[in-house]
DNA sequence: CCGATTTCAGTTAAACTGAGATAA
DNA sequence: CTTATCTCAGTTGAACTGAAATCG
């Protein structure tokens, strides 16, 4: 039972997880937190229905988190020129600094989640969830719909 | 960024946690619920802070599940015959009746998920999950401390 | 009026900590 | 007295649905 794949993939999630919380908790940040200030960092400008369907969450969900880190100051948001209503977010100076420091941190875990595994079997991995997440998200309806 | 491991990981968890809802939602039963039906089918006569222990939760949480499924008479529980403040767990009739059914469709949900991944690919997979849960749980500590 | 976005409010599922009673 | 187990109670983090206001 040990040995299942659905087992050892919830397994591997929740031991990541709680790395990650470890790691980024020095840097007063969340895993959603950080989640969001690293889509920022690659892709300013973004808004909040674009970060949450990009996260595959609710607007309402996603604005939490967007709305803690502006409180923060760690981002501000001001409405899009041509659509008033929606709210274009990048980060601030000290989001940027942050984001930088405890992405170092990230992949340091990162890095030791993968120690024991040559180039080739990280290759491998990647592609084999890939294909996992394809079967399971391409039938979508498990078949009583 | 969608290609990191981190990422794929807890995408895959969310897409499979998904699946098995559906999959056991007509059973009437949650992933959690399945979880320790499967487990007392396999090894019956555990206890409440066995299966905690088992699934990595507090006693309490654990103890959420077990009432709910002994007040739906899935499974009973008895004192240990020696020690008395124990109570053993194990399946009904119905709740191994149910646990079949409800294995089978989950058993579908990760023969979907496989279905494209060779022999060979699920064994890597297996093992590559392994090592990962491996190397963040042996030094748990980050370096920090 | 319609569609998308944002946001307020309440809810839910699933974990947690704290505290207390019981038994070996 | 100590330790492990079970359980009541309250809390928390992170998601959800419902509903409303705004903008184009």
């Amino acid at each position: 039972m040990a040995d299942r794949p659905g087992y050892l993939i919830k397994r591997a999630q929740a031991v990541l997880h709680q790395a990650m919380l470890d790691a980024l908790a020095p840097h007063g940040l969340t895993v959603s937190q950080y989640a969001v200030l690293a889509a920022l960092g690659q892709d300013p400008g973004r808004s909040n229905a674009d970060l949450a369907r990009q996260a595959f969450v609710t607007p309402q969900s996603m604005n939490t988190v967007l709305r803690e880190l502006e409180d923060r100051e760690l981002l501000s948001r001001r409405p899009h020129p041509q659509h008033r209503r929606v709210l274009q977010a990048e980060l601030t100076a000290t989001g940027t600094r942050l984001l930088a420091d405890a992405a170092a941190a990230v992949d340091l875990v990162e890095a030791r989640m993968l120690s024991s595994l040559s180039p080739q079997a990280r290759t491998e991995l990647a592609d084999a969830l890939t294909a996992c997440v394809d079967a399971l998200t391409s039938g979508a309806t498990t078949g009583s719909d």
